[in-house]
DNA sequence: TATTGTTATACTCTATAACTATA
DNA sequence: TATAGTTATAGAGTATAACAATA
């Protein structure tokens, strides 16, 4: 349990995050926003998987996912195949053109902090993603938070 | 200097943490958005400003920032006053409505925080805290990077 | 009836560019 | 001529709700 002085502060930094995420938006290819890296990059770490499970992992509604998804296959990054067992899901996997596109970002994205965590080492890293997978943990399941009226 | 591996995983946290933004965003009143929110905030903390302050703190456009200061100073939370010394400037500081507004959005944070972070100790908080604000740091002014072609 | 996924609509945030007023 | 700030426009991300197909 933290103090008022910690949640003031911690809410600061998860508000001036976003200038970090935007910096690292402005380097991905322009037919490949966010939304696109960001769905390729969940088909490689975690293999086939079908829309539900897209969206779970990006934590977003599915309609987003949808529109993401159709983004990617549109460009041929990735396939859509029906679920034998299931026949109103569909499986999506990479295709060829998706690992070529991977590379691409990965190769963008890793000379990007590799400029700018020049003076980080493996260890203080190692501890910022550690203690961010925490609070993401802590978070849990976000969407299903109630808004709350004016 | 950290590995590719760990370059990979923290770019995947990075992506993840839209959710939790979006978790702290919905707690919001609805007639006080994020942007607004931390408009409020900047001025609490650093006291009175002109726009362009405001703009390099959020590290976004002027133009944005312009956005968000005219409909917090609309809701009557804050007031830009001519600066006499530049009067093509404007001075921004908060009027007694706006810090009633900032007391609800910081019992609203407040309550989430402590309800997510519920199993955090101070130390842990802290260390999250301070690894943001290095990253940041490490990040430095980065709406000065040119955006890659397709 | 319930669930998977798609689409239409609307809202927030953002950057670029054109513009006004002042330095 | 350069700078502070405003506004119009466009693009990306998101959620809600209505819908189609299947379970």
């Amino acid at each position: 349990m933290a103090t008022q002085r910690h949640y003031d502060e911690l809410a600061r930094q998860l508000s001036a995050f976003g200038a970090i995420k935007r910096d690292m938006a402005r380097i991905l290819p322009h037919d490949c926003p966010t939304g696109s890296a960001a769905v390729l990059t969940l088909l490689k770490r975690y293999g086939d998987m079908r829309m539900s499970k897209i969206a779970e992992l990006l934590a977003v509604d599915v309609s987003v996912a949808s529109r993401h998804v159709a983004h990617v296959a549109d460009r041929g990054w990735i396939e859509r195949h029906p679920d034998p067992a299931d026949k109103r899901s569909r499986i999506l996997s990479l295709t060829d053109k998706g690992w070529k596109q991977l590379d691409v970002l990965n190769e963008r994205s890793t000379q990007l902090l590799a400029d700018r965590l020049s003076d980080w080492s493996d260890d203080e890293v190692n501890q910022l993603i550690a203690l961010m997978t925490r609070l993401r943990d802590s978070f849990g399941d976000c969407r299903t938070t109630t808004r709350t009226p004016a």
